[in-house]
DNA sequence: GTTGAGCGTT
């Protein structure tokens, strides 16, 4: 009862799935469930968490049995302070494998989907089939939001330049194979030579501050070997 | 040790 998410999904079929964002990273699947087991019964709690570090992004997903009670929580619990920062409790938009959710509610699969999901769900952005290479995008680059801080800065001033940074990339492909790449590399470089990684920087760099006219008498043992007349040199 | 828009796993 305390491992949520460890066994896979539960059930779906008849669960609304709540999106909770804003969380602290070290608020657990444990604390949110007393906290949204309180206004309806919550069927599992799962906080998605990164491949590569292992810690919770900051939100997390709790599944109520019934709506009603999901829809409580989320008027009760959106806007309430866990952990000293506030959270915010909303209906899950996506299922698990980008199934169309409404109101918690999986509609239909992106299998299906063909033209009657275009009633009352506007999409303004990228077009079908690119949406799903854009997730996979932004789950690996998400980290400290330190460049993201300066695009807002650039998004008061110019939304085309972001539109059009996001709508034509390239390179894009390239940045997620190198993601891939970095930890394949990683690996394959302590098994390649785990002994001596940096012998040959370290040569050049000892060598090129060697040949210095000017350098200083207590490194170079020549000068110490040049002095005439020198204080007591600790023999 | 950090970070802060967003949508999920056996």
């Amino acid at each position: 009862m305390s491992h949520f998410g460890r066994s896979g999904p539960p059930d779906i079929r008849d669960t609304f799935s709540l999106l909770v964002l804003n969380i602290t990273f070290r608020t657990t699947a444990d604390d949110l469930f007393p906290l949204f087991d309180k206004y309806g019964k919550v069927v599992d709690v799962f906080i998605p968490r990164d491949r590569r570090t292992g810690e919770s992004r900051g939100f997390a997903f709790v599944r109520y049995k019934y709506a009603d009670e999901a829809q409580k929580a989320v008027d009760r619990l959106d806007g309430r302070v866990v952990d000293g920062r506030e959270i915010m409790v909303q209906f899950a938009k996506y299922g698990p494998n980008a199934e169309r959710i409404r109101d918690g509610r999986i509609v239909e699969s992106t299998s299906k989907i063909k033209s009657r999901s275009r009633s009352r769900s506007p999409r303004p952005k990228y077009r079908d089939g690119y949406r799903d290479r854009d997730r996979d995008y932004r789950r690996r680059s998400r980290s400290r939001s330190r460049d993201r801080s300066e695009q807002d800065g650039y998004r008061g001033r110019d939304k085309d330049y972001h539109r059009r940074s996001v709508s034509c990339s390239p390179d894009r492909r390239k940045d997620r194979g190198r993601g891939y790449d970095e930890e394949r590399r990683s690996r394959s470089r302590s098994h390649g030579s785990p002994n001596s990684p940096r012998s040959p920087p370290r040569k050049a760099r000892l060598r090129d501050e060697s040949p210095n006219g000017h350098n200083d008498n207590k490194h170079s043992p020549t000068s110490k070997s040049i002095s005439p007349h020198d204080e007591p040199v600790d023999s």
